[in-house]
DNA sequence: TGTACATCAGTGAACGCGCGTTCACTGATGTAC
DNA sequence: TGTACATCAGTGAACGCGCGTTCACTGATGTAC
């Protein structure tokens, strides 16, 4: 958390840029910590200045206002799933072998990334995907950080077997899927990416039943159902990349 | 919402009983109305008081505070979703014949209920399964209502083709599912409602999809994305009663 | 190396606000004889 | 039908709190000559 202050940073970085980077880093620091106690609407910035031994106003030095403070929190929300997608995607590439792709290991390894990041901060989780803060509207570059994260479920995704597709032969749901038809005239969000229908559909279930299984799990409304979220996490996984 | 003073009403209401009926559902009227505006966490009794022209101190005679009326709300909540339901459900008892359920027909209404219930009030919809409001608990019989809305999946699951649950031949995922052995073992959130694991875990699943679908369409989360958040519901509603 | 100046982090007081909640009270509504 | 009493809805003042934000300021840190 503190960073080292080493003489051969990078750029022509001056002490007072260094310190205010610094500072700015331990603001958040204790939003977070704020955060993941009483949640985004409980974030407030006269209490990080108290914890940090500073009076409220000296926050304003830097940061513009609470609105700026809770966007950076979740850019830097994005930036970290972003983090642990390249992380596990990399680590799948180091091993990569064509029947491990095949078998959808990639898109086993995201999911598992993904849950790790929302049970590693529950709050974080729901600050980037739930419920939105009430009066507080997000930037637009939140949607780059989306797309960016989209990308990776996108990649993993285009690598699933055929069989592992909506609409394709044998699998459920098949000859006629209206929504990948659909999606072909809207696929302006995977960008760059070009893809066929059927994978962005694969990519976009991904996310919303990965996404209503941790939601859920994070929120407790399991609690008191008795059985092991892990494991039906897991279930939808092999369903996701088996084509179920 | 504003209910007749019918001089037979049921039971021994005495006006004075009658008036504080009225008054609840009045306070709780506004509370909605706040709540769709501001979010849960921008509940405030002060606030609701000043609208209907009260002082604040006023609503301490109808509830013992916050938390009082919040737990009311998500009661409220969840019944308006049991309701929903039961509509849908019997809705499809009147029009029933063996191959509408053996498509689904009745899944199939009730995903609709529940999105229906959903956009006509966002905000109710995730103050029920939204992130939980910080600071406050759920009472314990909120554990009971979730139950009862759940019975009414379970009961629409079990009435799905065998082709259409997991683990079933032919079937994605098949032959062994690990998560509906480790189902058989818990399985009292079931209540008295005994079902095969593979209907439990199809319950499961068709809660869990649909919430992840829903909770981020009404988050936003699929805004600048393009696609028709209706369509891609369908073909997640397609997929789960045809068993992908 | 030393002095004069500019930059800027942080303070303390203040503004105005709204919150939940308590308390002693007024005044209207119902009940008992 | 009328009077005496109990019940209870609602008020207004008050308590103590925390919030975001502004402003004029002090004092330390860096920069230029």
């Amino acid at each position: 958390m503190r960073q080292e202050t080493a003489g051969s940073a990078a750029g022509a970085a001056t002490p007072r840029e260094r310190y205010r980077a610094q500072v700015r880093t331990e603001i958040k620091a204790h939003a977070w910590e704020q955060i993941a106690t009483a949640g985004a609407p409980g974030l407030s910035l006269n209490a990080i200045a108290k914890r940090m031994g500073m009076s409220g106003p000296a926050l304003y030095r830097y940061y513009a206002g609470r609105d700026e403070l809770i966007t950076e929190l979740i850019r830097d929300g994005y930036r970290s799933l972003v983090d642990a997608f390249r992380a596990a995607s990399g680590a799948f590439a180091a091993s990569v072998a064509s029947e491990a792709a095949a078998s959808g290991a990639e898109a086993r390894a995201l999911a598992h990334a993904m849950r790790g990041w929302a049970l590693a901060d529950p709050q974080r989780y729901f600050l980037v995907f739930g419920t939105p803060v009430p009066g507080y509207h997000a930037p637009d570059d939140t949607t780059d950080l989306a797309r960016e994260t989209m990308a990776f479920v996108l990649d993993a995704c285009a690598a699933l077997p055929q069989a592992a597709l909506p609409g394709s032969p044998g699998s459920p749901g098949s000859p006629e899927v209206p929504f990948a038809v659909h999606l072909g005239q809207y696929s302006a969000w995977a960008g760059d990416r070009p893809a066929p229908p059927a994978v962005l559909h694969r990519a976009l279930s991904f996310w919303t039943r990965l996404h209503g299984a941790l939601s859920l799990e994070l929120a407790g409304q399991f609690t008191g159902m008795g059985f092991d979220p892990a494991l039906f996490f897991e279930a939808e996984l092999d369903a996701l990349v088996a084509g179920g």
